[in-house]
DNA sequence: CTTTTTTGTGTAATTTTTACGCAATATTAA
DNA sequence: TTAATATTGCGTAAAAATTACACAAAAAAG
């Protein structure tokens, strides 16, 4: 017997945190998806997503979820966009605060059931419950304009990466091509990476330098307001 | 008697839609604040703002809002960020869709009430009611970052202004000065102006050029995505 | 074993940004 | 009334940043 014990003097809307999580495998971007056991919207894919506490805020909440779905408990969590239509739940008048993480794929453990939650890549991702495509929508342009104000993207790489790694990332969430010697220059000058290790005499050309983010320079630069332009 | 008639499962927030009003009157920018009547902060200025009706969406409510407060009723109006700290308000737990909005000081009549709502320059905004200050923070922010992707300004300004106006509002906005040459050129082979009307013969060279806003080529612009670079 | 791909290092040409100069004439101050 | 100051339009030279490529070594692929 569902007892209706939170009463109020004027309706109140539901309040939602939903969480587009973004992972990147290398060569492109990907995103996790629920596929939902209930109705409404039951088979359907979704972000994973809940009610929000009343002593928590959004943030704990998309952060709760985000443990629940992936195990991370130190991801990147920003909120983006919160999403009002009036008839996006059939259930009941529901706000969404959408928020977006970004995870280490390597960093994420299984997950709770392969069955149920699962990467997509970005050109896969079938058509979503609820709002859940103009959420995504969002959470791209999003992303694509963060990028060029936060190297947000190391959030999405390995501690070591190469700058052929660095790259791929840029050009996937941007979804334009850069010239290498460019790129490689443009990214340097900034001087927001490290060497990771010194290059053994024996390197061949081939062997590819390995990166690592170099968080205090990073501060610095942030400090003064810097823009990454492509 | 208040009837306590709306009853659910789960506890449920209130949603409110707060909207910081910009105005800017050729020299510096103003905020639209309204002076609290009732408990809480009795007495303190805040920012105008409602609970949502459970039939419109936050950026109707916002709306709403701004037209009792302004009688302005075609005005930009943009959510920036949704605050849900929990005990942001003393009654109950309240989240905030936080808009701003962008009004020609012009157009806007009296308001209701000059005892009640008035118009602060930044400098002289005091503090303000719940967590109004942080509010005001992050629009101000996101102000800052918006008027660089898309020429927002020219819904500050009288629809027929001077460059030098121009570049007072970018300069308010903005917080720093530029060389009014540089500007000048900048904004020119930018293509986004007209000359409102053709230089009269007589013109002499202390009387200024009017300019109008030329919202076609301006549309061209953004679809290939420009960036003001300051 | 030949061809293709990947990496590090440049560099010259072009474009953009920056920092000013100058003349004409309103406006303000004396 | 007159002198000083401020505002506007139009340039331009120097500096900085961006763009478009070249080349060689060696691993990987065929």
């Amino acid at each position: 017997m569902s007892e209706l014990n939170y009463c109020y003097k004027y309706p109140h809307p539901a309040v939602t945190a939903d969480c587009v999580i973004f992972g990147f495998d290398g060569v492109s971007i990907k995103v996790l998806l629920i596929k939902r056991g209930i109705e409404p919207y039951k088979g359907k894919w979704a972000f994973p997503g809940g009610f929000m506490k009343i002593d928590e805020t959004a943030e704990e909440c998309a952060k709760r979820e985000l443990a629940e779905e992936t195990g991370l408990t130190n991801a990147i969590v920003e909120q983006f966009y919160t999403f009002t239509d009036v008839n996006r739940d059939p259930r009941e008048r529901v706000v969404t605060i959408a928020h977006y993480a970004l995870v280490r794929l390597a960093e994420v453990k299984g997950g709770d059931d392969a069955e149920v939650a699962q990467w997509f890549a970005q050109s896969q991702i079938p058509s979503l419950a609820f709002d859940h495509d103009r959420i995504l929508r969002m959470a791209l342009n999003c992303l694509k304009e963060r990028i060029c104000f936060e190297p947000i993207g190391f959030e999405l790489l390995p501690e070591v990466f190469t700058m052929t790694e660095l790259q791929n990332l840029y050009e996937a969430i941007l979804e334009v091509k850069f010239d290498r010697r460019n790129f490689y220059n443009k990214m340097l000058k900034l001087g927001i990476l490290t060497e990771a290790e010194p290059r053994p005499e024996n390197a061949s050309r081939r062997t590819p330098t390995k990166y690592r983010f170099n968080a205090s320079k990073y501060a610095e630069l942030k400090q003064k307001g810097f823009r990454l332009e492509f």
